[in-house]
DNA sequence: TTGTACGCGTTATCAC
DNA sequence: GTGATAACGCGTACAA
């Protein structure tokens, strides 16, 4: 691999100068820069951004903690942050925990033995263990997704209120006896927001809540369809509407109520979260909340920025907000 | 940020006996060991993989250059991709192109500066400038989804026989008349070889294949749903399948046959490739190809693991499998 | 068993 | 204008 010090002998010059015409600062003559370039040119020389980094102490790389790309909105949410710190002229380092959410912590000292210049989180839950990780670490960290705050300056999405706002659409159209399919509540934003928007809503209105009608599932269409089958096999009374905590459940359980003879939304209206693309063509078409993805990347991205730029006081707080898609599965 | 020399001054030990502890390499008194490791934990010091790579020339880092994240193959194969360079201890810096695969090059040269062992390209089309660039990198470099080979290695989809098959799918169902809704042709692998396969396999079976049948669309369901409809309009005699090269097309297509009023699969059959998330939750379920991305991710990270550790004498090239999934709307 | 000295490819600080 | 020289944090002969 050509080094600096190649340029500089072919040139006939010294390193100091290459380094000048390199990043355009101090004064060099017009014959040295055109030579140096033109040997530049020739090698194909490529600086080394590595023992560039080791001097100045900044990669220019942002570590990426998720459990795992293959879901619709993570690698939205990825996309949105790339587009904004790519324009900042910052690359993404990857570290999936691939689903083994304990060992973030882990990933977080991986990212910082490669000198990242910040670290994004995705949160999956939230306990000591990787509050402490953050704490300890020794370049900024942001969560997305869970409050970490008022410790860690995070990008949450309104789970509460976005959830109540779907239960709300459900009413809306005339429904009271309202299922809920949730998720394991170690996931504090998903399981346990979501859960309360949902009990908060049902009750602010006045609505009976049966235990049979709220079920647990866990991230995939099967399960949904499981979680909703139980609803119908242990209650006298049957719900006429279902809100799941994501667009996965919904579908799968709307599935099982198709197959099961039920008339969609009819004797049975669903809602949801996520506003995936399976979503828009599953027949009816699924009512979802939009989350938008991308513009939370942008802004997780942003923040991670802020917090490399200037030496933040106090751990920053950023709402996302998110659009009811009122479609065909509600009435 | 501590490093190794105050680990070193505060065990009162030379630096060089702090890296034996380190890498386990050299004899090292188990008094100074325990008195090491006991500093490294109290100041919570993590070595520089950065400086070490530096030293090393190795960085354990794969760039991977694609068109975007948020897309459901790329987002699989990478996950693929990084389970299995996990396993050897990698990780992947991200390079997405925002679509702008021009820029293709450029990105070489980024990653070439950030010193990754390796790079792995998204491939979306062929021509003589990204052909140079990587000829001249300086580090090994494989394509995924096109086929570079004699030159660099490629890890390929059977587009080829992949229509053919589906296609003859159509066919073996009693459907002669099919109809083919494409891509752009500067994509080699999508745009010729799927046409070229389909248009193999109506020739081998004697069919005829009217100029209207063919369309080309681009990357979104509204294009697969125009190009359908301007299918229907110009043809005296409308074909009674249709096989698109990607399920967003084709899905696009059923929507706006379904909304004509038309049955299917009874007056209008439709087969695809991609095996996406939403061809099993639309209605009909969608028939289509499966390319197991995963599968494919976790080829091309074995193949440029092996390119970086012993210097290849010639091109590889893989074909992947696939795997016909003959649902709902085939018949 | 331990330490010295050098190099990896840059940038920054001087002095010329 | 230009060029030595010293860092940056680490690994590794080579010596001791």
């Amino acid at each position: 691999m050509v080094t600096i010090n190649d340029i500089a002998r072919q040139a006939g010059v010294s390193r100091t100068t290459v380094s000048r015409v390199l990043n355009q600062n101090g004064y060099v003559s017009d014959r040295a820069k055109t030579k140096v370039l033109e040997v530049i040119e020739e090698t194909g020389y490529v600086p080394s951004e590595q023992a560039k980094s080791l001097r100045t102490k900044k990669t220019n790389v942002i570590g990426v903690i998720l459990p795992r790309l293959s879901s619709e909105t993570v690698s939205r949410v990825v996309d949105g942050m790339d587009r904004e710190l790519a324009k900042a002229g910052y690359q993404i380092l990857l570290s999936s925990t691939s689903l083994e959410t304990e060992k973030e912590a882990d990933h977080i000292r991986l990212l910082e033995s490669r000198r990242v210049d910040g670290i994004v989180l995705f949160g999956t839950h939230k306990d000591e263990a990787i509050l402490n990780a953050i704490k300890q670490a020794k370049v900024p960290v942001v969560v997305l997704g869970q409050d970490f705050t008022p410790h860690v300056s995070s990008v949450v999405y309104n789970d509460y209120e976005a959830s109540r706002a779907a239960v709300a659409a459900l009413a809306d159209v005339g429904h009271e006896k309202i299922g809920f399919i949730g998720v394991d509540e170690a996931d504090i934003a998903v399981g346990q927001e979501r859960r309360r928007g949902y009990l908060d809503e049902m009750k602010s209105r006045g609505f009976a809540v049966l235990p049979e009608w709220m079920q647990t599932a866990g991230f995939d269409m099967a399960s949904g369809s499981e979680a909703f089958q139980k609803m119908l096999e242990y209650s006298q009374t049957r719900p006429t509407a279902v809100f799941a905590v994501t667009d996965r459940l919904a579908i799968g359980a709307m599935q099982r109520a198709k197959d099961a003879g039920m008339s969609v939304p009819g004797e049975m209206a669903f809602i949801s979260i996520g506003a995936s693309e399976a979503s828009q063509v599953v027949t009816p078409k699924l009512a979802t909340v939009d989350y938008y993805n991308e513009d939370a990347g942008m802004s997780i991205a942003s923040l991670i920025l802020e917090e490399i730029d200037e030496d933040m006081k106090d751990a920053k707080k950023i709402v996302m907000n998110y659009g009811l898609l009122l479609r065909d599965s509600l009435c």
